[in-house]
DNA sequence: ATATATATTTAGGTAAGCCTAAATAATCGA
DNA sequence: TCGATTATTTAGGCTTACCTAAATATATAT
């Protein structure tokens, strides 16, 4: 793969550390992406110089005020981009995640604001991914998955986790798409999945679709 | 500035090539690169050794089969993005090669294909540069520039030197833009300028900026 | 044709990101 | 709490793209 940028560790600390609410070990930074151990270590003390994050040998890393500020701006530019490449070039969203991940870092002030523009100020990307404000804010929607949902309830599609493709064009197969609204059918506790109704139709879904598919109540 | 890439550096040959003729010398590269001289010698032998150019030492460079194709390749890119940025997100032409330089280099097949869609398979940009196929065929249209005009003539702006903003940004306060058409009031030998009409209005043109526009027969 | 000027290459260095293997620190089980 | 396992860092190297200054070609002018 291509060399990571400061933008692409940065942002691996942020998501990585939203998951764990603690700081970031260099072995989990280098499996997220990629890289050796050892490259991670590396890395970190450089950007650790350039006051983008806290590092303690042995104790892992944290950002700072400023590489907080980075990261939302990185990924601000991605789910911008996700977003435009969807609504202005007619990409589905399981094909969007690789092309975001190269544009987020060739973009200007200018480009993200055209961007934001032209979709309005969308405050969600298509995977419902919720995008930082220009100031940097982000408020993190906490939706249940469908795993967690109750048999018989009714939900409405507010977030698909954007990590595998083969959820997103599953999903993009049967039409099950954002905000699309589901009934929980059946709860299969030996294995977590789940069998949901939608459009008249049973749809099965495995432990791990369930588990990346989050709703909210409707 | 940011390292150059090997598609900068075929581009640039390319660039410089058709403007000489012959093989490129690696000063010109380097001025045209804002690199050191000795920083081209030393990229030249590696692009050499990928099959990209032909070296000789002391002689200068050309482009091999395979490096004009991925000049072409660069240069489409180039050239959709500008047109997209100004069509698609209200950009102005004298904004939009910086921007483009950089997004050249992260563009995908894929999204090179649907820019071109999005836009119609444009046979020019914004400059009135001629945008490559997706096979790499470049018509390169010769057009006099108004410094080569004749007096009392009647012409269409057919293409503006994007290398200046300055020139584009003076013809947009004019709202002289591309395929507008002017007549040649006076050629002023003296220091090459020349005045033209447009609009009913007299429009007084440097040398500089006559020779960097060029016309067509109208 | 030779000296001088100019163009080009060479040589030695730097910094960023990466790798692997060896060394060391932290943690966990008994 | 001690020894073993696991996590992390160190050390030594590689490649790419850059720089500067010195050396060497080539071109020019008399």
């Amino acid at each position: 793969m291509q060399n990571q940028s400061t933008e692409d560790y940065i942002k691996g600390i942020y998501q990585l550390r939203r998951r764990t609410g603690a700081a970031v070990s260099t072995s989990d930074l280098a499996r997220h992406l990629k890289v050796g151990d050892g490259s991670v270590t590396d890395m970190v003390k450089r950007l650790s110089a350039k006051k983008l994050l806290n590092y303690v040998p042995y104790k892992g890393v944290t950002l700072t005020e400023v590489g907080v500020k980075l990261a939302m701006k990185t990924i601000r530019r991605h789910r911008l981009w996700e977003m435009f490449l969807v609504r202005h070039l007619g990409y589905s969203w399981d094909e969007v995640h690789e092309e975001a991940e190269r544009l987020e870092h060739v973009t200007s002030l200018e480009l993200e604001e055209r961007l934001d523009r032209a979709l309005g100020s969308p405050s969600v990307d298509p995977h419902g991914d919720p995008i930082p404000t220009r100031e940097g804010e982000l408020k993190e929607l906490i939706h249940p998955s469908v795993a967690e949902c109750r048999e018989g309830g009714r939900y409405r599609i507010a977030r698909v986790s954007d990590e595998s493709p083969e959820v997103l064009q599953y999903l993009k197969k049967l039409g099950l798409t954002l905000n699309k609204r589901i009934a929980i059918k059946q709860m299969i506790k030996f294995d977590g999945s789940v069998i949901v109704e939608w459009n008249k139709r049973e749809i099965f879904l495995s432990g791990l679709m369930a588990r990346n598919i989050f709703v909210e109540e409707a």
